[in-house]
DNA sequence: GCGACAG
DNA sequence: ATCTTGTCGC
């Protein structure tokens, strides 16, 4: 086979942009969901919600989180990790890895196509068990609306996987003329901020930059993924911040790379 | 033209 | 993403 570019060509990148384009069509910036966030103070007194059919509305309990680590000898091999927590204890009550050679290489913009293939098919694997702990929202290690585009891997996820999804960086992506050093100023105004919103060039607020613990410098980036408003996704993000990064998220971060420690040499799906 | 660029 | 030592603090 000749030595032609097939991964990150031009013309690769202009079919990316289009489905990207497609599916952002389907994408939806508003709370749209069928739970309600718990109670902040444990009230004696339940006024909850009632759906259609005068039920009570079901509360958030069950957040996941997705990750993928590589395999230091091989890039290419990846470890797509689901974790399922429940919100009130912060305590994972499910896991999940898929270990698989990825053929499609990171490049900034389009890290959905390389990542979100095996992060679906780990939870299509759930759904399809009707698993009781199917996760009622998804955390997602990447940005969501913050993304050149407006369409990062956590929107790419929500809209395929149907599921409601905040997009949590921990750089930030240089997009609509924010920098570092801006966000830096912004947070260290007036003493010092927990957080700040993100406002490109465009005047749309993409994001907060906050630091969910006080000695944590460095902020992390909280944006839009899908069927979720960033008002919501900021309080629930603040709900499962024991450090800096989101507890759905470390956990599958550090599970994710236990797990290829723990499993050396399995060969991947071919 | 040059640099910057989630994971 | 991953490679890496020590170091500061509870």
């Amino acid at each position: 086979m000749e030595h032609r570019e097939i991964c990150c060509s031009s013309e690769q990148q202009n079919r990316w942009m289009e489905i990207q384009d497609k599916l952002k069509k389907r994408l939806i910036t508003e709370d749209e969901f069928t739970w309600e966030l718990p109670p902040s103070l444990p009230s004696s007194s339940s006024h909850r919600e009632l759906n259609r059919e005068g039920e009570k509305k079901q509360v958030l309990k069950y957040v996941g989180g997705v990750d993928i680590s590589f395999l230091k000898e091989d890039p290419s091999i990846a470890c797509g990790t689901l974790v399922v927590l429940e919100l009130e204890s912060l305590k994972v009550v499910y896991d999940d890895f898929c270990v698989a050679k990825l053929d499609i290489p990171y490049v900034p913009g389009f890290l959905a196509f390389r990542e979100a293939p095996i992060l679906l098919k780990i939870l299509e694997k759930m759904k399809k068990d009707c698993h009781p702990f199917y996760p009622q929202l998804l955390m997602v290690d990447g940005n969501g609306l913050l993304h050149p585009r407006g369409f990062g891997l956590a929107c790419h996820l929500g809209v395929l996987a149907d599921l409601p999804t905040i997009g949590v960086g921990k750089n930030l992506h240089h997009v609509e003329g924010l920098n570092h050093s801006e966000v830096r100023e912004l947070l260290e105004t007036d003493g010092h901020k927990e957080s700040i919103f993100l406002t490109g060039n465009s005047g749309c607020t993409l994001a907060v930059a906050m630091r969910p613990t006080l000695c944590a410098l460095k902020p992390i980036f909280i944006s839009i993924g899908h069927r979720i408003s960033l008002a919501t996704a900021l309080k629930i993000v603040k709900m499962t911040c024991n450090y800096r990064v989101p507890e759905p998220i470390r956990q599958a971060d550090i599970r994710s790379r236990e797990y290829l420690r723990n499993h050396p040499l399995v060969s991947p799906n071919p």
